[in-house]
DNA sequence: ATCGGCAATATGTCTGCACATATTAACCCT
DNA sequence: AGGGTTAATATGTGCAGACATATTGCCGAT
């Protein structure tokens, strides 16, 4: 026979994958129809189609009907990091869990937590805690969630569960953003997190919605050294 | 009629993320199989697997052959990030982009950066840049390139164009890993960036390989106040 | 009671076809 | 020429059916 066949999409994808890097279609370059690379492949459409979507979402090709299928001049490679519950993060690393809750009060919140949320004085519930890993600090999280959301949450003992994995198992949300960052630890954040007032901090800062309504803001406070990783 | 009809796999899509959000299917339990749900929806089971297939992505749903679909316990949100060239994300945010090269030097790469791509002795490229927004210090780059892997980038005039921009057009990677992080400012960097020393700074650090071959290792180093922002 | 193998089953994917849709390029009219 | 309408075209998606594959859970043998 004269060309290898390519019957599954993940080998279609591969050999789409190896042409780029070998640069046999080079950067800007417009590549075949998805008709044509069937052909070739001894494949169905639907077949390339699945294929070239997949290196599409990955940010290597660029397609537009009509226009068709080009390898993209600068590939815009995604990281993609899972969110998890922190608790679930610090088992995955083979440390031992634990959970103190500092502070739980209801007051309003404010002015900048109002704004990230979009809202005016409603009461929300302030809930300050820390996550230990092995007994040692391992994040500070400092919460605010909107009580009209999420009403059930006043009856919850957050004294025993994070009000993090509370409100990822009850509190479902549509949409949100998130915001990485670097802080110098405050006098009260190095006493918390055991280190040293100006230490360079990772922050993570989240802000959810389910749907209009906004249901909770959170900033996460990592002890020194933390690093978040992923593969690319 | 009875039922309404769903006839693209975005409109099944969005019923099914109304049903969980709605508590219809709680978390941890089973959802009906996709035949049973193209009946009911009116539709092919190939558009209904779209639909789910794509759910299950976002981290809302676990499937698995034979035990089913079910909705996540613990719904691990996943954030993607576009890693783009930083022209690009300084112009993107309307603002001029200017690029200043403060070092380039054939040298071993120290230890560390030995460590990271698994490599001993090799000679490597060390650049040092920096990046402007509106004439303000932005990110401070601190990159070393295998020469051997990459070996025309010894032809590139890295005073015009950064060895970022080089590199995403010029040497592509198969995979790498990312780590972000908070860093004290050094002397050095302070002195670069136009902050204190001992400021907090976020960091990205970046390894990338082309099939067994490493390519560079990267630390980005931005400006005080720098905050990386994505949607969930 | 326990272990190993087998059959049932839900998801995964391929095919061939059709039509939908976005976008470009050609064309026509002025 | 210029500008707006139209046709051509590549991707996007739906459908029905079939087979592939991974698991689970049953069942029988020890």
């Amino acid at each position: 026979m004269s060309a290898p066949q390519f019957n599954t999409w993940q080998s279609v994808q591969d050999e789409v994958l190896r042409r780029i890097h070998a640069r046999e279609w080079p950067p800007g370059s417009a590549i075949p129809h998805e008709a044509d690379l069937a052909v070739e492949f001894g494949c169905a459409r639907t077949t390339v189609n699945r294929a070239l979507r997949a290196v599409a979402e990955a940010g290597l090709l660029d397609r537009r009907r009509k226009a068709g299928t080009r390898v993209a001049l600068h590939p815009v490679r995604k990281a993609t990091l899972s969110i998890t519950i922190i608790r679930a993060e610090i088992e995955g690393l083979g440390m031992a869990y634990a959970y103190r809750r500092i502070l739980a009060e209801t007051v309003k919140a404010p002015a900048p937590v109002q704004r990230r949320l979009g809202i005016r004085n409603d009461p929300m519930l302030h809930v300050r805690a820390l996550h230990l890993a092995d007994a040692t600090p391992y994040v500070l999280e400092e919460r605010w969630v909107r009580i009209a959301s999420v009403p059930t949450i006043m009856e919850a003992d957050l004294t025993q569960q994070s009000a993090n994995e509370w409100l990822v198992a009850n509190a479902p949300f549509t949409h949100g953003d998130i915001a990485f960052s670097a802080s110098a630890a405050s006098e009260a954040e190095a006493t918390f997190l055991a280190c040293a007032p100006g230490a360079a901090l990772f922050v993570i800062a989240r802000t959810t919605w389910n749907g209009a309504a906004p249901i909770t803001s959170v900033r996460l406070t990592y002890a020194p050294g933390y690093r978040m990783v992923t593969e690319l």
